[in-house]
DNA sequence: GTTCAAATGGACCGAGGCGTCCAAAAATCA
DNA sequence: TGATTTTTGGACGCCTCGGTCCATTTGAAC
């Protein structure tokens, strides 16, 4: 019998989101279907096979990139001082925004905006707003617990967020520099994690 | 005589830099230049005399916007409770991150980023960089008045400018609606200057 | 009203991109 | 080896856009 149908090759398929991944990233969403089938070694019509048309290919990009997004995020709880896992989570944060490669991602949707406005909107929820959630989950616990004092959760996990981005965030976002050093980041998550701890301290018992 | 060489008409040109800061805005780095000549009520030609090249046009369009930018910034001083000058800054600083019309210049400066460089730079100089400094300059004053206790004002001013932005920017640059009640601005501005000032207040005197 | 630059609008060119088509080659299973 | 599907590569149509050209109109200064 001959090979059923159907069968394309998925190892080009992922070649293919790899390819356009790195394409689009560097040079935006004008980049032309021809240079990621070059780059993905791979003939542009087996892109259409693969994928029927750009914004399709687009949205199959998105999506699994989507999916890598989420999973660095999980509060690791045990530690029962507070400090010490915000910041972890800082730290976490950090790295995530200061990878210059994810941006490829949303520069592409910030691009497309306009023109598929629910990409914009699945990557933000898959992205900032699970974090968000996740923080505040752990802030409204830790408030229970009373080692915290949080008001408003979503607001606090909300500045927790904006601190460990600061402009770290908009200069990826232009290409610009980002500096991704290890020293660096762990300096700025413990900064993060003191300063976000004392301003959302329990009356007494304010560790330094 | 005749109508001096070189005279062309400014009040044009303003419309047709209003005109590119809309369409751009809406449509992103790809939209023609001939919409935007439809769009000023202008010729396309029109605007060929007066900026040469798109990327001219561009220029000038970011180099007005960034005059805009840095104007509402300066730091009003005055009020001798640090408390109230950091919320009458958040606030400034929400309102400039959730004016979405602000985005067009920098939406469009994120899919320029890979073509020309010099631009991001420009605008994350005269925008985020100097917010950054004049608010550091703040805090190291407030710091050395003994009103406050700021170690390293840089990165207190980058937390504090992250605070302000949250997701705020991020959603905006994603095409997506963010509240600009005033209301709501003046509410969470107030949540931001309470918190910072806790975190960085001297070691007695915890203002609430 | 004369004069000359600026503005108009519409045709035009060339480049480049999306998507299609097709015949030949490669890969897969029996 | 044979049947069948995918893959390839290149040509093609179509469209949009940047930018130019030009004949005509508008309008400001004299």
């Amino acid at each position: 019998m001959p090979r059923a149908s159907g069968q394309i090759d998925l190892v080009k398929s992922e070649a293919i989101l790899d390819a356009a991944s790195d394409v689009l990233g560097e040079r935006g969403l004008g980049a032309s279907i021809e240079a990621i089938a070059r780059h993905a070694g791979v003939s542009k019509q087996t892109i259409y096979n693969h994928f029927g048309c750009k914004t399709a290919l687009i949205e199959a990009l998105v999506a699994r990139r989507v999916s890598h997004i989420t999973a660095p995020l999980r509060v690791q709880g045990g530690a029962d001082q507070p400090v010490e896992t915000l910041a972890a989570l800082a730290r976490t944060l950090i790295a995530i925004v200061s990878n210059v490669r994810a941006y490829s991602l949303i520069r592409v949707t910030v691009q497309g905006a306009g023109a598929m406005p629910e990409l914009a909107k699945a990557v933000f929820e898959a992205g900032p707003m699970t974090t968000r959630t996740l923080i505040a989950d752990f802030l409204a616990a830790e408030t229970k617990a009373g080692r915290m004092a949080v008001d408003d959760p979503m607001e606090a996990a909300e500045f927790f967020a904006g601190m460990c981005s600061g402009h770290r965030q908009f200069r990826a976002l232009m290409g610009m520099e980002v500096s991704a050093d290890p020293e660096q980041i762990d300096h700025l998550a413990q900064a993060v994690a003191k300063r976000f701890f004392r301003a959302y301290a329990p009356e007494r018992g304010l560790a330094n």
